[in-house]
DNA sequence: ATAACTGTTATATATATAGTATAACAGTTA
DNA sequence: TAACTGTTATACTATATATATAACAGTTAT
């Protein structure tokens, strides 16, 4: 698995490792009960502090996206792609209310925002 | 012009204040070379620090949206509406770009996301 | 000139979040 | 027992956010 993070970003290094797990489930590179690295080996191949590792696999343990046992380690729970696209469902709505939002205090139109969206997602799909 | 701040909002204060005035420009409520409140006035109206609203009218001023005179106060600068609508739209095309992105990571299809989007824009407009 | 507004600058403080580093502790497995 | 796992606690640093206060400086009208 790889997991890349970016100190540039504007998004916390916890934060990048989260959703880089939710993307590997995601797109099945990691399935269902398979293991997770270990947060020590994880924290040494990007360089990081454990600490940061372990916040990110706490708080996705607390999501329902892995489970932990101490001393084996993190495997990913089953069924969890429900929860998966329920979230991602929930995220594209945020992101539509915001689209929205902005839309409706601006002269900016639906049909602007429809075709870029068009342009943007291209041919595929 | 009302200008709406909440400290449980996961936004900081200062943005809200940013957000809020900007708003209030694209929606003609502060109009061109239109006085803003002063940051004293503002900044007890909200019951906040002086310098919490100075942050904001800075990176306002820095930003081109207004511009502030010492002594006399800040301005709605003119020509501010193309500034404005290019922002949104870029803030737009961010949003469109993360909910491609997390389409394309997913097995969350176009049609959804445009039958939410037509959803939840309503009837108007 | 003075009063009463404006914004500016500097300083100190408090709090929360993010991240690091380290060490000791504890469970699992071969 | 060795070598992995995760857990907990502590200490430290840096940054962002926000407050409070005071002194300084420009503008305007009387």
């Amino acid at each position: 698995m790889d997991i890349i993070i970016s100190n540039s970003s504007n998004q916390p290094v916890f934060e990048q490792i989260k959703q880089e797990i939710k993307k590997a489930i995601m797109t099945d590179v990691l399935k269902e009960n398979e293991m997770l690295p270990s947060i020590r080996n994880l924290a040494q191949d990007l360089r990081i502090s454990v600490m940061t590792v372990k916040k990110a696999y706490d708080e996705l343990e607390k999501e329902g996206f892995i489970e932990t046992v101490h001393g084996k380690g993190s495997i990913v729970s089953a069924k969890n792609m429900e929860l998966l696209r329920e979230e991602q469902m929930k995220e594209i709505e945020k992101c539509i209310d915001k689209i929205i939002l902005i839309s409706k205090s601006s002269n900016i139109t639906k049909k602007e925002i429809l075709d870029i969206f068009e342009y943007l997602y291209g041919e595929d799909k």
